[in-house]
DNA sequence: GGCCAGATGCGAAGGAGTTGCAAGAGCGGT
DNA sequence: ACCGCTCTTGCAACTCCTTCGCATCTGGCC
């Protein structure tokens, strides 16, 4: 559906550079959207909490600058960040999604009995992911799910 | 329903041999559970059915022989099958659970641009699952959440 | 047949996310 | 500085999936 795979492509006009937070505007801009005081300040709580937030974390940190901003805005916003390539989530279990910037993206462990979440590295998911493609032509996207089991505490 | 090769007494279910509606009946009363009919007309369901089943296709199955087992039994009944270790959930994305039996358990691709969900075989596994237990003492568990990416139709 | 813990039906509640709509506000043009 | 077009927002109502409370019913042991 987009052509537009490489949308980060235009903000590294400064070729590869962490995406800092006028970068973000810069992109919405150049893609027609428009500035509000609400992209503001959810770009801000986004670039504050490097890591992952839900959308309820967001927009309590959002709404501590501005009370009336609704839920409703955040989930359009990140949405459209996300379509912008600003952000990804993701689905650590059964509640919230969490999203976080889509340059730090990364795959998940979640321990079914205790709830602790650590990211893993991609290097793991090399072998899976090249017998996927071998023998499905199917290119799996670790970062979206969290790969669920036991952590070593809860054996 | 598949051949029954093996001479199997009623309580085969507990020694892990493959499940029959009896076996799974006898393993309910010996949990001191009721077999009642909802669960009965449940398990006939599950054992036509093999396959993945949302609550809901149970349910729509359930009803076609008694219209008034409520939704909420079925959701309280396969939450106590499955604690018996008759069935397990997965989840294929963002959608409902699916059921199916624990015996057949298997890991999922999904696409996520159509949805498409197929059975992906655990030997695919095996490595990530000896490296996250080698680096991290994290016992993947891969049957519970699905992989998603893009199959070779979506690219 | 009777008793009682366990199971059921029903509706209501819950969490997460989406949507329709009218009012509000960027921003490019003048 | 001002217009006006269009994009955004606030809000409430709504969806989907699942869980709960509770009064009623019933399976299985005596």
């Amino acid at each position: 559906m987009d052509g537009v795979t490489k949308s980060t492509a235009a903000l590294d006009g400064v070729a590869g550079q962490p995406l800092t937070l006028e970068g973000a505007l810069a992109l919405l801009r150049q893609h027609g959207d428009r500035i509000t005081s609400s992209r503001r300040f959810l770009l801000e709580a986004i670039f504050e909490s490097r890591g992952h937030s839900t959308v309820e974390e967001l927009a309590a940190r959002v709404q501590a600058k501005a009370p009336d901003v609704h839920m409703s805005t955040i989930y359009r916003n990140v949405e459209e960040l996300e379509k912008l390539g600003v952000l990804v989530h993701s689905h650590l279990g059964h509640g919230a999604a969490t999203y976080h910037l889509a340059e730090g993206a990364h795959s998940h462990f979640v321990c079914e009995e205790c709830g602790t979440a650590f990211e893993a590295p991609d290097a793991l998911f090399a072998g899976l992911s090249a017998s996927a493609r071998e023998q499905f032509g199917f290119e799996i996207n670790p970062h979206h799910f969290a790969v669920y089991g036991r952590c070593k505490d809860c054996h």
